[in-house]
DNA sequence: AATTAGATGTTCT
DNA sequence: GAACATCTAATTA
C-alpha cells in the first residue's frame, strides 16, 4: 500500500522523516520495477531552514514544487551531474522536503546495477543521494514533481521489522548554512551497512 | 588511506 | 563568475 497524502501533510517534516526510515521506497521507470528500503534521510524545513533551497521564501522554477501540497516528489540537478530525490511534506504554501540520501535494494538489482554501470551489488550501489537518484533511473527534469500517489515514483508501508534504532546527526554539505548546518536533522539506521558515511 | 580534480545545470551576485 | 543538499577516478604517501 503507497502512503496515503495524510502521512506527508502532517506539519513536523523531523517526525516525517524519521518514519520514512525502513519505508519501501519503489519506481517504475521505463517499465521497470526497482525498489529498496529507506535507510538514511535529512530533512528540510522549509522557508525557516537556512540549509533549505526554499529558505527566506525563495521561490523559483527549481523549488516550486516544494511549495505544493506533500506527496510528490522535488527532484533536482546538482553539481551538473546528480539528480535527488526529495518528497514534499506539509501542506500547500509550506515548502518542507525530505531528501533521501540511501536505500537498501530489495528487487530490480541487475536494473540497478546496470543504471549505475556496476557489475555486482554492493554498498556502493545506493549509499549516496547521487546514486540513489541514479539508481531509481532519476535522468531528466521530467520526473520533478511527481505525484508519489498516483505516478511511476511512490513509498510503501514496509514490513515492521525495519524500525531498528535510529540515528540522529548533523547534515551533510551544508556548511554554509550557519546555525541551521548544527540541526541534527540527518537520520539513519544504526545497523544498516547502507548508510552513505562509515 | 587520504587527498584532489573534474564533471557542469541552476541560481544568485 | 561563483557556489552549490555529490561521485568517481586518479594521484599521492
Amino acid at each position: 500500500m503507497r502512503l496515503k497524502r495524510e502521512f506527508y501533510e502532517r506539519e513536523n517534516v523531523v517526525e516525517i522523516a524519521k518514519d520514512l526510515l525502513g519505508k519501501q521506497l519503489v519506481s517504475s521507470i521505463d517499465d521497470t520495477l526497482v525498489a529498496g528500503y529507506i535507510t538514511e534521510v535529512e530533512a528540510y524545513s522549509g522557508v525557516d531552514d537556512k540549509a533549505c533551497h526554499a529558505n527566506n521564501g525563495k521561490r523559483t522554477r527549481r523549488t516550486e514544487v516544494m511549495f505544493g501540497s506533500g506527496g510528490h516528489a522535488y527532484v533536482y540537478f546538482c553539481y551538473g551531474i546528480h539528480h535527488m530525490m526529495n518528497v514534499v511534506c506539509n501542506v500547500q504554501g509550506q515548502a518542507d522536503a525530505v531528501l533521501i540520501r540511501a536505500i537498501q535494494p530489495i528487487e530490480g538489482m541487475d536494473v540497478m546495477c546496470q543504471r549505475r554501470k556496476k557489475d555486482r551489488v554492493n554498498k556502493n550501489l545506493t549509499c549516496g543521494p547521487g546514486k540513489v537518484g541514479q539508481a531509481l533511473g532519476l535522468q531528466t527534469k521530467a520526473h520533478n514533481g511527481l505525484d508519489l500517489m498516483r505516478e511511476v515514483l511512490w513509498i510503501e508501508e514496509a514490513p515492521n521489522r525495519m524500525a531498528e534504532e535510529v540515528f540522529a546527526t548533523t547534515r551533510i554539505g551544508v556548511d554554509y548554512a550557519e546555525e541551521d548546518a548544527l540541526k541534527p536533522w540527518r537520520f539513519y539506521i544504526k545497523n544498516s551497512e547502507w548508510i552513505s558515511k562509515k
